[in-house]
DNA sequence: TAATACTTGACTAAAAAACTCGGTTATTAG
DNA sequence: CTAATAACCGAGTTTTTTAGTCAAGTATTA
């Protein structure tokens, strides 16, 4: 899972869309300038947001878009997924010579890493977004316990 | 909280160091050749640590690198931080105007996110990466609650 | 004192991210 | 019918970041 600001203005923009979608079409010109997001950049993250199904378009005039699923149905993971193109985080960094067991001593850890930031994303909606009410999370740990192969 | 392949080599790194330095110091040239990460970039990478104040080094002849703390004491947030020049995920991804309440929508998410993520990883020592025992988490999530002011 | 190994800072190349642009197509209001 | 609108698409550019290199040191010790 990668992060940067491309997910970040994707999600600002789903919120956008979702606070002004509820009766019409919301055309990008109006979220870029309320989002100070450029036109142009706008497209291109719509773009991949409607070939992963979360936004339908509708074109010409009064057209934009809107959600194509309810608020509460839609999370940040499938937000961030639809516009980065995603790379495994988990990958032993190119270079370490993963093969042979002895090497890549961070593996598991880069695993759990990566687990545990798509768990907390993929918990919140754009609907939690919309009402500043975000899901809060108390995680408890096990020291003691012996890691399994697969997580 | 940046994550890239910088601060992944520099957990390796140290991991190595922890294994090889029981009663001797390690040198870089050592490292470099068993974890496959150029002598240059150790350099790089141990000047910080050793700012950072995980690592002693020990200059000359059968000089290198050895842990300042036991391995129960380093966790990985420290040596992460220690290696990314951090820049906070929580900033506004610089364009939006997050000065006067109304924008910013998301922040709020990111950082309860990188609270999560340091959460965990702060959660992991080097001694739980030496005996391939991660902590296990489980999170719980109350979708009910409001959000705090401040996190 | 000579070899060793860290120290430092600057530098370069490559990759990724952020952003721009031009032209096109579908739709609809007038 | 047609002109304006707004999505669509692919290619291209600029900027930033990351990764990696290098050279000239300094301290230490065998």
């Amino acid at each position: 899972m990668r992060l940067t600001t491309k997910g970040r203005f994707a999600v600002t923009a789903m919120v956008d869309l979702a606070q002004n979608s509820t009766h019409n079409a919301v055309k990008l010109n109006a979220i870029s300038e309320r989002q100070q997001i450029s036109l142009f950049y706008l497209e291109q993250l719509f773009s991949k947001l409607r070939k992963a199904g979360l936004v339908d378009s509708v074109r010409g005039p009064g057209g934009g878009y809107v959600l194509k699923h309810a608020p509460e149905h839609i999370n940040v993971v499938q937000i961030i997924e639809a516009v980065e193109d995603k790379l495994d985080a988990t990958l032993c960094s190119g270079k370490a010579n993963c093969q042979s067991g002895e090497s890549c001593l961070t593996h598991d850890l880069w695993h759990n890493l990566n687990h545990t930031i798509h768990h907390y994303l993929s918990s919140v909606t754009l609907l939690n977004l919309l009402q500043k009410k975000l899901p809060e999370h108390t995680m408890t740990f096990h020291k003691t316990h012996q890691n399994k192969e697969h997580l």
